[in-house]
DNA sequence: GGAGCCATGTAAGTAGTTACATGATTGA
DNA sequence: TCAATCATGTAACTACTTACATGGCTCC
């Protein structure tokens, strides 16, 4: 990873969208759907971003309208220009910035962590509940039974990469829970022990 | 996790200042330098909106002054309030947002990922430098040295915790990475084994 | 009495969401 | 022909970050 060199200055969901138009020539709502389905786990895009950022690219000569707009709200498909495709390739090359992670679960088990072992419980729970919910997500992106064609040809790229990803993340979770979960009954034995002793002396 | 009843309606940026607030009386600066080595990695706390967030939780009576700050600008102590310590109960209780993750280098993963295996090696290799130094921030949570007794105090909570949970995650993502290597490396075996033989045809 | 860090604070900007408005298309 | 859904779009807001300003403290 070097070479930042001329690189336009987007946000990563605007290479995201540009990331979509370069495996296929596609209208907006086309791009979220498939957004949608394939790393909505890792990187969201919602409607109020994509339609300005659509405009954007398209200023930038990265990207142009593939025939008319019917009408003023009527579908437009846009394909990626050659100068899209070169700035995508750089930006591929280019640093990532860092992983940004955003979890209140795991902040509630902070300050749960040095008091009740029951809360802690609950909220080992509700961590098993969110991850199965995130594991839900990721399945779609992989479904058993095939997609209709367009889907798929919209979701090319590496979807079972990131399928792979999330699965392994998923399951690592769940155990990291598991575990902690048995601390937890532990660290409630060991208390009900103590007071036992207590009892008998 | 239930009743969001009376729930004062926080961010959860403000609900862990509360938080560290309410493991100990002390000043925006150190909830800064406590959440920073704690938590950062999981939830992030800037100083633009630590000391904003510190008025508002004062506002609502959650939160109130230790003493008097000197002059304008000079260290300043907060204390929880008890109803500062029931909402914050109520809070831990309540359903949390689900985890978000926006994780700019696998989204270029999954564009490259369906192309040349030489930029997926170049992305893994990335990752593997991101999730390193990610490993470092877990790390400082639990320095294998002492702590001044000052920053201990400040990180109660359960900072183990956290460390355990980031680094089953690190060491887990690290694995996945290793096995996406080798991946990579077998197709670019085959690759090579084709064209061998075309070179004999 | 100045260098450098400690500490509080704010202004400006960023990246994003939600909720809504509206037009176009489909099909019962 | 009406309801539902497809599709585009925007306004208002939210949460947050960065960079900076400034004052206070410490220690040489």
């Amino acid at each position: 990873m070097a070479h930042d060199d001329h690189l336009p200055d987007l946000t990563p969901t605007a290479w995201a969208i540009l990331g979509f138009l370069s495996l296929k020539a596609q209208s907006g709502y086309e791009i979220l759907r498939a957004a949608k389905r394939s790393m909505e786990a890792f990187w969201g895009v919602s409607n109020g971003q994509l339609y300005p950022q659509l405009r954007h690219l398209a200023e930038q000569g990265l990207i142009q309208p593939d025939g008319e707009a019917e009408g003023p709200r009527s579908r437009q498909r846009w394909e990626i220009t050659d100068s899209g495709r070169a700035a995508l390739r750089a930006w591929l090359e280019s640093l990532s910035s860092p992983v940004q992670i955003r979890d209140e679960n795991l902040v509630k088990l902070f300050f749960a962590g040095a008091g009740s072992p029951d809360l802690v419980g609950r909220l080992l729970e509700e961590r098993k509940k969110i991850f199965s919910q995130f594991e839900k997500v990721i399945d779609a992106v992989l479904p058993g039974d095939q997609l209709p064609e367009a889907e798929q040809a919209a979701s090319l790229g590496a979807p079972e990469l990131l399928f792979r990803y999330g699965k392994h993340f998923t399951k690592s979770t769940m155990r990291w829970i598991d575990q902690e979960e048995s601390r937890v009954l532990e660290s409630l034995r060991k208390k009900d022990d103590e007071h036992a002793d207590e009892e008998r002396s």
